[in-house]
DNA sequence: ATAGGTGTACTATCTGTTATAGTACACTTG
DNA sequence: CAAGTGTACTATAACAGATAGTACACCTAT
């Protein structure tokens, strides 16, 4: 359900957060889901039950689950509303990717052509 | 000429790194300009000079200036060449938020619009 | 030749973040 | 009650980033 990268210079619980959100975003994750317990994730991954006690302590500030105290920890009702909000921040980041590239000569349509790949138009242009 | 960010994640020599590769993008810096040293950019920015000598000697690595011991730091010749095929690695960023958004359900065009606001077409839609 | 600027190299230290280890406790369900 | 859940806390290790200080080599202008 989840894959670590232990050597790039993401931490590990911000990992978690980013695959939680994705896993929400794309629907595999819905509301009511239950979600791993640190101590299960703890053994599957290999990672220490407090690394994931954190990540899942931020998602439950951010709304995106709640817990359930001897019960366990579930995804809560608007959570692919909320993620879906904090994506329209990746908005920005692309704008200002685009910026660099224009500096830098990249014709525009290069650009345009990697969004449309990533929503998987395949374009020849 | 430099803007430094000494409470964000990202680290002042890459910070430097980046922001001398956009001058460069943007023909602020050209061949043959002089960089400032190490150590009167360390004054302008109170910034430790170790730190600045790590900087340059990353940007050196990637053959966009060479020094020239006891007399200064220069940007070389095909320094807005090399700037200009790294920002082609840049599409590969723009590709993989795309994705995330595109799963996140968020419409094709808002996309394509940050990327025509980063070139400066201010798209109305 | 000298002075002052340049780049370079090296060690040591401080700091904050990340991750781990271990323990303890409260809660819910079966 | 037992087993699984979340939660809280302290302590420690490891690493990256940044700083401090020193020393040396090189070039240029005077």
């Amino acid at each position: 359900m989840f894959q670590i990268d232990r050597f790039g210079r993401v931490p590990i619980y911000e990992q978690i957060i980013d695959q939680t959100q994705r896993l929400i975003a794309s629907g595999i994750l819905k509301e009511g889901d239950q979600l791993p317990s640190v101590r299960a994730l703890s053994q599957e991954l290999s990672v220490n039950p407090n690394t994931l006690q954190k990540a899942y302590s931020e998602l439950e500030r951010r709304g995106l689950c709640v817990s359930a105290p001897g019960n366990g920890r579930f995804v809560t009702a608007d959570a692919s509303k909320l993620v879906g909000e904090g994506c329209k921040g990746r908005l920005d980041e692309i704008r200002s990717i685009a910026e660099e590239l224009c500096a830098a000569g990249i014709p525009l349509e290069d650009a345009l052509g990697a969004v449309n790949a990533g929503y998987g138009k395949e374009t020849r242009q």
